[in-house]
DNA sequence: GCAAAGATTTGCT
DNA sequence: GCAAATCTTTGCC
């Protein structure tokens, strides 16, 4: 290894994980769906405090191009959607019923709207963290199962202490402070399954029979049974 | 400018 | 099983 312009040896990355490859996300998205279940999503704590906050994605959902009725682009390009149609890999965070916030990977290539929604995440590191998000927002609620701490859209967001500013952040770069990395190498990839996308009654068909949502079989953090 | 519904979660009936 | 919470974005007047 040599030096940097500046004589001082470059940073060491070697201890970072590597995190998933934009090449993959840009895409066909559905392959891009399957192929995020098991990696780890990764958020730094930041002024939020604690230790890294990191989990296993087991659910997510596609909602692919301008035509698919199911989708926040189906509208064309606005204020809010602009990220899914921007560079694969980026953030596009929502919020949603006035106070859940999901998290979307862009896919595809700029121009072309589409992402994948990370419905659930089977915490791994910092559940202290993702507990204490849960009591700020509903004091003395019912303590629940640590595999169920991301266990929904919306739960994501709130365990990961996540909100629309996230949106652009470059999931595919180690040095983002939200970020997707791969998953160890000596696990065993999970076995996936599809069903149709949920929440979306609004869409009419064909739209609301695709099978467009994947999910990791027997995870104890599903959204709902596979 | 205003009314309506939403890629959800929770707790009570 | 059902309705409330909560506020942004969209659709129509």
């Amino acid at each position: 290894v040599t030096g940097g312009p500046d004589g001082r040896p470059p940073p060491d990355r070697s201890a970072a994980q590597a995190t998933v490859s934009r090449t993959l996300l840009e895409g066909d998205t559905l392959v891009a769906a399957r192929a995020l279940l098991g990696a780890r999503l990764v958020r730094d704590p930041g002024r939020l405090g604690g230790e890294p906050r990191s989990g296993r994605i087991v659910e997510v959902e596609a909602y692919i191009g301008r035509e698919d009725r199911a989708s926040h682009a189906r509208m064309g390009p606005t204020p809010r959607n602009q990220a899914m149609f921007g560079l694969a890999g980026c953030a596009y965070v929502y919020l949603v019923y006035g106070m859940h916030h999901c998290v979307n990977v862009v896919t595809e290539t700029p121009g072309r709207p589409a992402a994948v929604l990370i419905r659930a995440v089977e915490p791994v590191g910092g559940l202290s963290g993702m507990r204490a998000a849960r009591e700020a927002v509903r004091p003395g609620a019912r303590r629940v199962a640590d595999a169920r701490l991301a266990a929904g859209p919306g739960l994501v967001g709130l365990a990961f202490g996540l909100d629309r500013s996230m949106t652009g952040v470059d999931l595919c770069d180690p040095a983002s402070p939200l970020r997707l990395e791969v998953a160890p190498a000596d696990e065993t990839p999970p076995e996936v399954v599809s069903s149709q996308r949920i929440g979306i009654a609004y869409a009419g068909e064909p739209w609301t029979s695709l099978p467009w949502r994947f999910v990791a079989i027997g995870s104890p953090s599903l959204s709902r049974q596979a």
